[in-house]
DNA sequence: AATTCACTTTAGAATCATTCTAACCCAATT
DNA sequence: AATTGGGTTAGAATGATTCTAAAGTGAATT
C-alpha cells in the first residue's frame, strides 16, 4: 500500500497531535483506520487487513497501537461480545446496534436516541459515558 | 453449607420449570445465585464462593452450569468489561451502572430510565433487547 | 552524517477466561 | 438392580490479549 502524501501528513498530524510520536507502524494503522469512513474493527481483522495490504507488521504492535490510540482518545472500545474487543473510529458519543449472529456493529448517531431520563450516580460516582446497545437479531423469514 | 428444605424445594421447582435436571450442583448453585437478592456474578467469583461454602464442585461445572441457566432463561450475560463475563440473576428488563475501576455492577431498575426514542432498526432485523450502560468513574476528592 | 537516548517494534512466551474431551458418575426409568 | 442418557470432572486445548527482553528507529544533538 502507498499512502498518499496528503493523507500520510493529516495521519502524522493526528499523531502529533494526540502526543504520540510519528512511527511507520502507527502511520499505517492511521492510514487504515482513519483513512475511511467510521469504522468498527477488532484487533485481529486489522491485523489481517494490514497484511493483505502488504504490511509488515506485528500482532503485538497491531494491539500496542490500538490500546495506544484508545488511551490517547483517537478510538474508542466498545464492548458488546464476550469474545473480542471492537475499536470505533468513531468518538464522538453515538451509540449502537449489535448484531450478535454477524458480529457486527452498526453506529447509531446521538441524536437517533433520546434518553430522556436518568436515574442520579451513585454517592461519591460520576457519569463518565451512557452507552445504549441495542442488540438486533435477523428477522424470521416471513 | 446444609440448605435448606424450604429453599431446597423452590430451587429444585425452578430448575425443573426451566427443563432443567435437578442435579446436586445445579441445586448448590442455584441456592448460591438465587438465595439471595438480586446479584452479579464472574464465573470464577461463583467458583469461589461454591469452595468457600465446602462444595465439591468444578470449574467446568460452573461454567457449563452458568451457561445452562443463562440459555434456560434464569440469568441474563452482561458484557461491560473485556476481561470477563458477568451473569446477573435479574432476568427482568433492566439497566446497569457499572464501576470499571471496581469491577462493580449495580442494577438500574426499567423505570428510572426512559428511552423516549429509538431509531428503527435496518431492514430485516429486529430488536433483541435494548441495554443501557451507565459507567461511572469515582469522584475525584473534594 | 554520526551519536545518543528514549521510545517502538518484534517474536515468542505467558496469561487468563472459557471451552472441549473423554472418562466416569448419577438421576430417572424399566 | 440394570439400563440409559444426561451430568460432572480433571486436565488439555483454545483464543484473545499481554508480557518480555532483545533489536530497531525517530528526534535531538554533536
Amino acid at each position: 500500500m502507498r499512502l498518499n502524501e496528503k493523507t500520510k501528513a493529516l495521519m502524522a498530524n493526528k499523531l502529533s497531535a494526540a502526543g504520540l510520536r510519528v512511527t511507520q507502524a502507527r502511520l499505517a494503522l492511521a492510514h487504515l483506520l482513519f483513512g475511511q469512513g467510521d469504522r468498527h474493527v477488532t484487533a485481529d481483522a486489522l491485523r489481517e487487513e494490514a497484511l493483505a495490504a502488504g504490511l509488515k507488521i506485528s500482532q503485538a504492535t497491531v494491539y500496542n497501537t490500538l490500546n495506544q490510540f484508545h488511551a490517547a482518545g483517537l478510538l474508542r472500545q466498545v464492548q458488546v461480545d464476550q469474545a473480542r474487543s471492537y475499536f470505533d473510529t468513531n468518538i464522538d458519543a453515538h451509540h449502537h446496534f449489535y448484531v450478535e449472529e454477524e458480529a457486527r456493529l452498526i453506529d447509531i448517531a446521538a441524536q437517533e436516541v433520546d434518553v430522556a431520563r436518568l436515574p442520579d450516580s451513585p454517592k461519591g460516582y460520576d457519569v463518565d459515558r451512557v452507552e445504549v446497545i441495542i442488540r438486533l437479531d435477523k428477522s424470521p423469514k416471513a
